[in-house]
RNA sequence: AGAGAGGUGGCAGAGUGGUCGAAUGCGACGGAUUCGAAAUCCGUUAUACCGGCAACGGUAUCGGGGGUUCGAAUCCCCCCCUCUCUGCCA
């Protein structure tokens, strides 16, 4: 669920701070690639930008082009300036040692003014790049023709729905009070030790965490993942390459000591594992699955809805990513939903699948599905789920690439999605199959638990 | 955390101011040889940007950033990382 829906909260682009870790400069080059598609497909991209409702488009696409008709019209000029530069250091070169002092000199007074030019190009330069980079960085990735042309939630497509809900009996318990009936997750007590929305789950609950990691993970080793287990605090170049920094600063936690972030989702590690790789062919498609704990700031987003499990600080979550090649990413999205769906039934919870209309996307995708399950208790849809293709948008940022026929590097397409995130599901599984006996669970996750059923 | 050593192309490893994008070896790729293979021999083998239809040319990159110099992989400063020893520790 990485850069989830918040068009509102991206609009103040942060540069980072250029002590400890400047944005590293390769981040230029990714730049220039995003800027083909912009010149070749300008017509596509304003019709996408227009797709998500991207107020600015024209005029930041059309300041884009103008920037980078500036800039390399600068560049030429400033590498013509160095050939002529580095020439006459070869020719003074070759004086010196044949002793000619005066001649070497005298082409000196010449290096001195190219290299205020220089000076001055490279200065200007500079100054284009960021600005055009300030500019890409604020524009959203083009959606996919797919993606219906909505403007909020209730503009999502509903693409299919599954499962039963359960008909609840008049005594029915909301979550929070059957973890308080049965005992399993403890607020007060995450309260105590570190503060709201960091439950601690005991007894139970806790087993139901592992089995459901376990299940997780080991459904996701059967489809073919390749399991990783990666850091969970990153570092800034990190942030960057998935897109996090600079848009989402203030949803992560930040260790300023280290400079470190706190992973708001595994997508971060796991597809950073592929930062700055050519990635030979046979080894594509990379499908990596990773259990993480995920840790958010929500800032300003608690209300009376969240209550209980629905958001927390910290939470677990089994996420799979792919690494394909351009022509098979929706193939590989399609393949990651059918995954998502197969858990969701053999858990027997009543879900639906949206497509995510172009308002109500996240900044970085092409292409999201949602995955929802039926809270029965409180009557309304939890997302549990949200599995996207970036196509080059991150790949861009990450010089994820792979060599084409030809011998050309050519940037790859990165996918994830949760496979799946837990606290929802734990909600919706308790909810749904609540009885007067205790917590029914189903089949499947009995030999992960070592029960079926939660008493007292 | 303290002391020392070091970060060079896919890997190993030279290079301490002047055609060095970088010797050499390994690996990989293409070719020759072979019935085929091994061995051997020849050649190719980084990335990005700019210009060009292309061939190709230019520029930058030797952990990152800044400085000295006509010229820096090589000298100076700052930062990061790795290794060894000592300390601490799940």
């Amino acid at each position: 669920m990485p850069g989830r829906r918040s068009p509102r909260a991206r609009a103040a682009l942060k540069r980072p701070a250029m002590c400890a870790a400047p944005r590293p400069a390769s981040t230029f080059a990714a730049v220039m690639l995003q800027l083909s598609v912009l010149k070749e497909q300008t017509a596509r991209v304003l019709a996408g930008l227009a797709k998500r409702h991207f107020k600015t488009a024209e005029a930041d696409v059309q300041a884009v082009l103008d920037l980078d008709q500036r800039r390399r019209a600068l560049q030429t000029a400033h590498d013509q300036a160095q050939a002529e530069a580095n020439e006459l250091a070869r020719q003074i070169g070759g004086l010196m040692k044949s002793g000619q002092r005066a001649e070497a000199d005298a082409l000196k007074a010449r290096t001195a003014e190219l290299k205020a030019t220089i000076k001055t190009h490279a200065d200007e330069l500079a100054a284009v790049e960021q600005q055009q980079n300030e500019l890409l960085y604020k524009i959203p990735n083009i959606p996919h023709e797919s993606v219906p042309a909505g403007r909020s939630a209730q503009d999502n497509e509903v693409v299919r729905e599954g499962g039963t809900k359960p008909t609840l009996g008049p005594d029915a318990q909301p979550h929070w009070e059957l973890i308080k009936q049965y005992d399993i997750i403890d607020f007060e007590l995450g309260n105590k030790i570190t503060g709201a929305g960091f439950p601690v789950y005991k007894g139970q609950g806790a087993r139901l965490q592992r089995a459901l990691i376990n299940f997780f993970l080991d459904q996701a080793r059967d489809a073919g993942y390749y399991e990783v287990q990666p850091p969970v605090l990153v570092n800034e170049a990190s942030g960057y390459g998935t897109g996090q920094l600079p848009d989402k600063e203030g949803q992560m936690y930040h260790d300023a000591q280290d400079n470190l972030y706190l992973i708001p989702t595994a997508e971060v590690p796991i597809t950073n594992l592929y930062r700055d790789e050519i990635i030979a062919l046979d080894k594509l498609p990379i499908k990596n699955a990773g259990y993480t704990p995920c840790f958010r700031r929500e800032a300003g987003s608690w209300g009376a809805d969240v209550r209980g499990l629905n958001r927390l600080h910290q939470f677990d979550k089994v996420e799979i990513v792919q690494i394909t090649q351009p022509e098979n990413s929706y193939a590989a999205l399609e393949q990651m939903q059918a995954h998502v769906e197969h858990l969701l039934q053999q858990l027997e919870l009543p879900y639906r699948i949206l497509r995510l209309c172009g308002g109500d996307m996240g900044f970085t995708s092409a292409l999201t599905y949602d995955f929802e399950v039926w809270s029965a208790a409180q009557g309304r849809w939890l997302e549990v789920s949200s599995v996207s293709n970036f196509e080059t948008f991150q790949a861009n940022r990450l010089k994820c690439r792979y060599r084409a026929e030809g011998g050309k590097t050519q940037l790859l397409h990165t996918l994830n999605g949760s496979a799946l995130a837990l606290p929802r599901i734990v909600a919706a599984l308790l909810e749904n199959n609540q009885s007067a006996e205790g917590i029914r669970l189903p089949a499947v996750l009995h030999s992960y638990c070592g029960f079926g059923l939660i008493t007292n």
